[in-house]
DNA sequence: CAAAGCATGTAAGCAGTTACATGATTGT
DNA sequence: ACAATCATGTAACTGCTTACATGCTTTG
């Protein structure tokens, strides 16, 4: 599970509960997880069972007690080792291209049209995008790194979406230009 | 199991048996299956079983019997249905993102030697798509269509490689800048 | 003589998903 | 009145991965 490292990061950040990380994990933009919630307490769990985290239970009335997680020494020294992994390419998982791929005896105009309604639903993700990052969002900003960072990773999402957008967008016009 | 689709896509370019699809899955651009043993060999099986694909067996000397697999009506029906599938967004996977939101208190030559071994790993996985695709490799081109399509995804993959690698860069020097 | 390629398959497991289950509070 | 937010968790499942198992042939 690699998402436990990466709550190893954001308790090191600040201590949270597992409602507060999934809403990371589902929202912010270096992160590939859904944030489901079977991933994110499992993982708390685990994380707590191995003492890289410990936990303050605060009951509320009205609501189910909150769990709140903080990052121990031995789990600083987790992630610590974690950050220096070496990093694997990134792997895309676009189901249109392998659907593509095998698309060519397609009508032509409903060729067209798939491809059109897939750089819609680009344009409308990257709008979304673009609008979260204008809002700014709380996000870690301890230092002038840290922010840099992650202001490089919001773009680097941004920039993979229009760069698929203008390359549908070249593909399409190519293949009515056959 | 969504590599079953691509199955029936490539099968209806032509008979293989597994060992040539599991290569395909491995090697061509538009696929981000690893192409392992056991998810292509048991995606044949199903198909097999529920009709979809159907299968002659070559016997060899000295060589396990060939499985060949051919398309069948049914099966085509399946594809064509799947082709016309919403598509999804592309999923980007890169863990090196993870682990760079959480890296700014890295001390900074460590920090700046991991974005360095990045863009070698994506210097050098360029490299060998920029190659494969020279040699062409055995794609399907059964129209000026089909090679268009080809061509734009082996593309679109390389593309993402220099626009990844481009980002590293910038980030790089951004952080040195400080 | 070793490595890569051809050719089939199985076993065990991890990571991640959706949906289920509960229930009060706040906002539209 | 309805939906979203807060807050916990469980169940069932899919997709994908690595490693195991066998064994001959071709290439370097």
């Amino acid at each position: 599970m690699s998402i436990r490292s990466a709550i190893l990061g954001y308790l090191e950040w600040r201590p949270a509960t597992g409602y507060e990380l999934k809403k990371l994990f589902a929202e912010a933009a270096p992160f590939h997880w859904s944030g489901n919630n079977n991933q994110v307490y499992g993982a708390l769990l685990e994380l707590h069972r191995d003492g890289a985290v410990g936990l303050e239970v605060v009951p509320q009335d009205k609501r189910p007690a909150r769990k709140v997680y903080t990052i121990t020494d031995p789990g600083r020294a987790e992630l610590s080792a974690w950050l220096r992994e070496e990093a694997g390419l990134p792997e895309i998982r676009a189901d249109f291209h392998a659907r593509l791929a095998w698309s060519a005896a397609l009508p032509p105009p409903e060729l067209e049209a798939l491809i059109s309604a897939y750089e819609e639903r680009l344009a409308g993700a990257a709008l979304i995008l673009r609008e979260r990052e204008r809002r700014g969002g709380d996000r870690p900003a301890r230092s002038s790194r840290e922010r840099l960072i992650w202001t490089a990773l919001a773009e680097n999402r941004l920039a993979a979406m229009e760069h698929e957008l203008a390359w549908a967008r070249r593909l399409r016009a190519g293949l009515r230009g056959l």
